[in-house]
DNA sequence: AATGAATGAGGTTTCATTCAT
DNA sequence: TATGAATGAAACCTCATTCAT
């Protein structure tokens, strides 16, 4: 027992150092695309040099390797952490609102947190992903697509439980999704309206959504 | 014929010679566009270099600093050809078309168009638009806000005339054109959906707008 | 033959410009080489710089550029004219020399100029290829095997005209093209000796091949 | 036992631990040397990275610089193991052979094993010898040098007593050297044939060198 | 008007070396 | 003594742009 405890403690000093170490890896790595992202979605990805984003990390040029095989990398290092806080945000998701369009409310809402609060890194991988094929697909696979099944299968369900109509799920989502992506859009490219008149335009969608513009 | 003389009149003396010069002109300098916007949309204006346009224009690259000062002059060239196409597009637009869904349909089926035939100059300009904030600027300014507004006076005319509810007209533009936008982009991302159930998109789109989800 | 002088005129003007641009080219080309060679042979192939090339050429870094693929290309570029000096020497050839000693002196001193207008060439590219597999087959496979082959012909002549021993061809002429091999060595090691009692040496070693060393 | 203390007397009181200690030091310094020449033989010098050689030596780069002053010193340290080595075949070396032919079968294959067993160290330090001036003095004066004077004593002992001819014995020496010389370069640039017929090669060289190829 | 060779600033990336732990 | 993260100089290479022809 003395010789398992004894153990113990340095394996419970190794991990805490190995802890400490890998711990200040994810910090720096954090550290690193922040300064990128920001640069990125300020700039764009081919403008802004890895000096620029040495120097915004506060780390020297060397060290950004050490983090990151190339500057590309760093796209894709952004891209996890936006799909990471998707998932963070989908766990703490729309609980089980009863009401579909209190649920429709709250979704837009939620995509809007996550648009508000992940906005540099949205920014910096789109314009990318229009034109990186790699990165185009991983957009895709990893936060498109999974949006669009959570989505699928919130309309089933409010289908089957007779609060919406029956129209093809695969078709509806997508649609819901052009929305958001489209709402991001007008977003990044600046249109004043929707940032100041939000909680109206918010009313309008829903409204819009669930009982039409038709009288 | 006298259309002809219509034509001619605004002419100068020497016109027929510098108007070939200046057709001859404007072909070339489509020529290079064409090339280019081709070239943006598969690689990026980023990653494509003036000697593949050059190549691809089938002219040197020396010629294509005769026609464009710069190698971002050419975003700005492509953007001035979207506009002239969105508006003949307009000009042979949506007719008068009584029936408010059926002019939604008409619309999300012109808007297609416009896409399909202006893909390659769309998907090249778009993803400079979020990272340069000229060429945003001109974008909103002579895409997007111009498309608004013509949404606007449409959803105005038909609250008018009773065939919609009377909801924010710049609000209900923006959702629409927000769709527009997300439509697009879900097709430059790529996902097949859309482009394979088009006709019941547009189907499901349309019901939705005008008569809502719900029961 | 109006039409077809009239043809060979313009012909001849192409071929005679197009003939300067090539010519220009080639000489551009072996300026940058030779610069690059001396360079190598200095200072070695890693110590090298590219800018260090471009100064000694007279030309910019960008233009090296223009005609080599990479800096590595210019020690394929070196071996290509190490071959073509080669072929130009054989061509001038051994002639006929009817006895055999005097073809091994006169061979020893075809290598020895070729060695001695060739050096930084050498030089140059021996170093690499020690450490190069691409270069050192295209090394061994272009230079030293035309050799041997050319040397184990001429053994096999003077054998069957019993001038000389039957010895095993592949490996008397092994044996020769080593000796060429250690000679260049123990030149580029700047052993003095050998270069200031050369003719010496050469009766040394034709004697001691044809007569051997024993009494 | 008298060797044990032979040994002993040279050393001071805390020779135990000293002892200890830098035998600790050579053997990782051995250790560092062997991973490194195995790599420098493989890629060359330049393209062998520091991290390249800890990671074969299982150790750290910070430890490389604890027992060599950078990275050049591995060469030189390469090349002091070869010079020991060198020694060390020597003192077990030639016998007294009475028959001069029967001498120069044993060199060849005395130098033959020479190159084989220290082949990694002697490709690594060549090609850099080549082209680092430092090295190259060093080369030639603890390394080749060396094999030159004693080549040449027993060359003026076996004329002396009568075995062979009275020629020059520097270019004579010389001409052994280079002979030596050129085969290493033959293996390391993979000539396959004398590899696999080192025997008759051996006996060719002998039979000529002491016979000549004459009739 | 058209060409394309020349340019050189500037980008990304590597890697020997240092030093705090 | 051993480590390995951090460094930053410097290397190779690209490419938009110019200009003599």
């Amino acid at each position: 027992m003395s010789t398992h405890s004894f153990l113990n403690k340095e394996k419970t000093l190794d991990s805490e150092e190995s802890d400490r170490k890998s711990r200040r890896t994810i910090q720096k790595k954090n550290q690193i695309l922040e300064a990128a992202a920001q640069l990125f979605a300020e700039k764009g990805f081919h403008r802004t040099t890895t000096k620029d984003i040495a120097l915004a990390a506060d780390v020297s040029e060397g060290t950004l390797y050490n983090y990151f095989d190339n500057k590309e990398d760093l796209l894709f290092g952004i891209m996890e952490k936006l799909v990471d806080n998707q998932q963070l945000g989908r766990q703490l998701s729309l609980a089980e609102l009863d009401d579909a369009q209190d649920f429709l409310v709250a979704m837009l809402n939620e995509r809007r947190d996550y648009v508000q609060s992940n906005h540099d890194m949205l920014q910096s991988v789109l314009s990318e992903i229009l034109v990186d094929p790699d990165l185009r697909h991983k957009y895709y696979h990893e936060l498109v697509l999974p949006g669009i099944d959570t989505l699928e299968q919130h309309l089933t369900h409010r289908q089957r439980s007779g609060q919406i109509k029956k129209l093809d799920e695969r078709l509806l989502s997508r649609f819901l999704v052009s929305i958001f992506l489209g709402m991001f859009l007008l977003d990044v490219i600046h249109d004043p309206l929707i940032e100041t008149h939000w909680e109206q335009y918010v009313r309008v969608v829903a409204d819009t959504i669930f009982n039409g513009i038709a009288f």
